[in-house]
DNA sequence: ATGATGTAGATTGTCTACAATCACCGAGGG
DNA sequence: CCCTCGGTGATTGTAGACAATCTACATCAT
């Protein structure tokens, strides 16, 4: 059954389905997850399921062990730090790349990303909101064409945006300030590539900052949480 | 058949198989292969089969198209320049992170990988020596313990080993030269970060410069080229 | 009581058969 | 001569059943 889906394979669109799923909270980090039970949550064989299964173990939201399990990726403080200074790296690298080279076509993406941020934010869409932010850094990237850069950021997308979403629903904090991504998007179109520079080193200071201080907290229990068997 | 191997999955080895049958030039870059002969090819079923070539997917080694067919990855010029590019960013921010957390342990690894490298060369065995420079530059990403700058090399340095190994083969070029990273190890075990970034860019630009002259004779056909059926 | 040990359940790994899709090629009509 | 259209083969996609392995619990001996 279910062969009227087109155009693109099951394993694709599972993983897609999969990871708002697990975005979405239906999931939680380090939380169990069989191959059979999410092939009967979607309707479809292990085949596929494994398929879509593998696709996030790739990106990093799942981690497996061989003939034992499968969990939501659990991130520790030192992943976190991590992340963000390779987000340091990379989207610097990224400007350097493009930055003799945005059009207009760069220009007007950007501030179109940047109003959908403001739109998500101003109706109060947590989800969206960091989809949206993800978004409008995403496109120094994706504008570069570089294919390794771009996997690269796929998995630091597909990281933060689980830590993120996870954070949110456990502690009900609010998602990016209205004002945020001004500097960011001004510095971005502007004449200063130093300038620019300084705005992602202090930008992602900033974001490091904020999502230190949770994670710490709730730090020590990785490998262990088994509990919520059912 | 074939149940006789212990304490890691089929497909994790079959992955290993396949990409050293690649990277030994069983395969040629652009060349079609199913998962039916590889299957046969190595005496299993399509399944672990199916596994392996998903990891050499994301390796970045195989391209597939969904229900058409699978070929070995066939790189272009704006593939070598964003290679190089990218490996100049990772390179320079991997030894950026480690270089005050280097010890005993650091340098004596590095001196070995370096030792392995002349011995490679000295041997005349091309595949060797350019899977020691690759273990010798991949030792500072190893270091960082960054988990996703370590996916970052892993499809870098797959890319890089499939292009020279090809190259090579086809051109009968040697390999590295014996003296060519005599700087670089220097450097990387002195105390000026800034001459071991001029070292990393010096480094990346001859090695670019080297590999580009080739690459651009050739272009041109990195789409249409089906011939060698069986 | 404590430790080792065997046994049961669950989960992933693997195999075989079948279906959906696509590329190629040749025939027929314009 | 060229373009359209259908057939044919090949390749990947999907399904379900079976085997290998791991974790946890109960049991038994010490």
């Amino acid at each position: 059954m279910t062969g009227m889906i087109k155009r693109e394979t099951m394993g694709a669109q599972l993983g897609s389905l999969l990871r708002a799923a697990i975005l979405s909270g239906e999931f939680q980090p380090g939380e169990a997850v069989t191959e059979t039970a999410l092939a009967v949550r979607f309707g479809v064989s292990r085949g596929p399921m494994r398929e879509a299964m593998r696709h996030l173990m790739d990106e990093g939201l799942l981690v497996t062990v061989p003939y034992t399990g499968t969990r939501v990726l659990q991130l520790t403080s030192a992943d976190i730090d991590d992340i963000y200074s390779m987000r340091i790296c990379l989207e610097i690298f990224a400007f350097e790349q493009i930055w003799e080279r945005r059009d207009e076509a760069f220009r007007t993406a950007l501030t179109q990303r940047h109003a959908a941020l403001l739109e998500a934010i101003d109706d109060g869409d947590d989800i969206r909101s960091i989809d949206a932010e993800l978004d409008l850094h995403g496109l120094v990237y994706e504008t570069c064409g570089n294919s390794i850069l771009l996997s690269s950021w796929s998995g630091i997308r597909a990281r933060l945006q689980l830590y993120w979403a996870a954070h949110h629903r456990a502690h009900g904090i609010t998602g990016p300030k209205r004002e945020s991504h001004d500097d960011y998007v001004r510095l971005a179109l502007g004449d200063s590539r130093e300038r620019m520079k300084d705005e992602i080193r202090d930008h992602m200071s900033r974001g490091l900052d904020k999502t230190m201080a949770f994670v710490s907290s709730v730090e020590g229990q990785k490998a262990g949480s088994n509990r919520r068997k059912k």
